[in-house]
DNA sequence: CGGCAAGCGGAACGATGACTTCCGTCACAC
DNA sequence: GTGTGACGGAAGTCATCGTTCCGCTTGCCG
């Protein structure tokens, strides 16, 4: 698991869009055309099949040599934070989106929606916020948790939502999706929403009864 | 992963309690006392840890060698289906008791606590009921779901749980909870039965408001 | 009590599969 | 046209894991 070599230094290359203010010293025109290759196919095949595909199968996928692929991310782990941090990124902006809808409970069952989604159709994702080992997880954690947090409390507020939920309930109880096995997802790619339906059911105010445990401690 | 050799033929030993008809040469004390050990200490690990942990480990939980172990078990898959086999049967055991429950709600329940318990508690468990690689999971599947059909039925029919439910979607539910990030229960083992409380709040009759996507087709 | 066969332990083996490096060839940029 | 950076993928390195093998031990039976 663990990367023999300490995390190379370097890593972030220029940034998606908008050109990094320094320290980019112009990428030559192929070799950006096979960095954007490579990001798209690992997201792929990494969403897909998870994190324990080896970089050769990412590099075929993205049509070039895995000396290719070492020369932009020098290291697997650099490759898969630039994708998952893409991801969180990614998400927190249907979060955010998810918070401006008017009324309370759509807002909280469209952020529900997206949350479990992203979780069902990645399972890189899943596996980077299931398992804690990089430090990287935790900023995805706290990221999320953070758009997520007025929703929750919106919706509460409002009374819809059963308010003895805490904010950190909200991610466990999504990955229902995620849960499923891989050969049902693969039949029915859409069937964590039927779970998360009666997820939501579950979490109308006007269902609760008394749960029996105590919230989880924050994480640690 | 696979076995390099096609698994043995024999495999099976004395089974648990009842002394086997036939071809049972009697194992020496000193033996039966290691198959006994080995075995425990294989339940727990594999409980613990998986289904990836190496049988060095196991070995050592047992407090005997790798050699000890292989001539008891010729092979890692002959291990772990004798305990997963022996899961099954302690699971369905339980679900029968859930049966015998008078009230349909409290044994709809107990049995989707004692799924879900055993879940939580037990990660190989888990892992072979997700995964289905080994045929072997396919049976303890069937296995269960027989011994949960009934308990479904009845509740269903007496009202108190949602009529849109099949059978199929009950593991999944229970799963939901269950299946928790590890370092979670770690520090609280027992919080699987917070989401159950939240799950089965979404499963009353009640609660129901229609389901967005079809149940799951049949296992193939 | 003595012999012996079955059992024991754990180092060693071989396969596998991962990440990373290296170098001859290629093609962009000027 | 030329040279410099990029390319590709075969080869190197390394860790892991299931399995085997063999010298020593130990329970069992006469």
């Amino acid at each position: 698991m663990a990367a023999r070599r300490t995390t190379s230094p370097v890593a972030d290359a220029p940034a998606g869009e908008g050109a990094s203010p320094s320290a980019s010293p112009a990428l030559r025109s192929d070799a950006e055309r096979n960095r954007r290759r490579i990001l798209d196919a690992a997201r792929e095949v990494y969403a897909e099949h998870g994190l324990g595909v080896g970089v050769d199968v990412v590099a075929r996928a993205a049509g070039c040599g895995v000396g290719t692929l070492y020369r932009r991310f020098p290291t697997k782990q650099d490759l898969f934070r630039a994708i998952v941090e893409d991801r969180v990124d990614q998400l927190a902006a249907a979060l955010g989106e998810a918070a401006a809808i008017g009324d309370p409970w759509e807002a909280f069952v469209r952020a529900a929606e997206e949350f479990a989604g992203a979780i069902a159709r990645d399972r890189a994702f899943f596996e980077v916020v299931q398992h804690v080992e990089p430090g990287a997880a935790i900023a995805a954690r706290e990221r999320s948790l953070k758009a997520l947090a007025p929703i929750l409390r919106r919706a509460q507020k409002a009374g819809v939502v059963r308010a003895d939920l805490v904010i950190e309930d909200v991610p466990a109880l999504c990955a229902v999706a995620a849960r499923l096995p891989a050969w049902r997802l693969e039949q029915q790619p859409e069937l964590w929403r039927r779970y998360l339906g009666v997820v939501l059911d579950g979490v109308r105010a006007e269902a609760a009864h008394p749960l029996g445990h105590p919230p989880p401690k924050r994480a640690r």
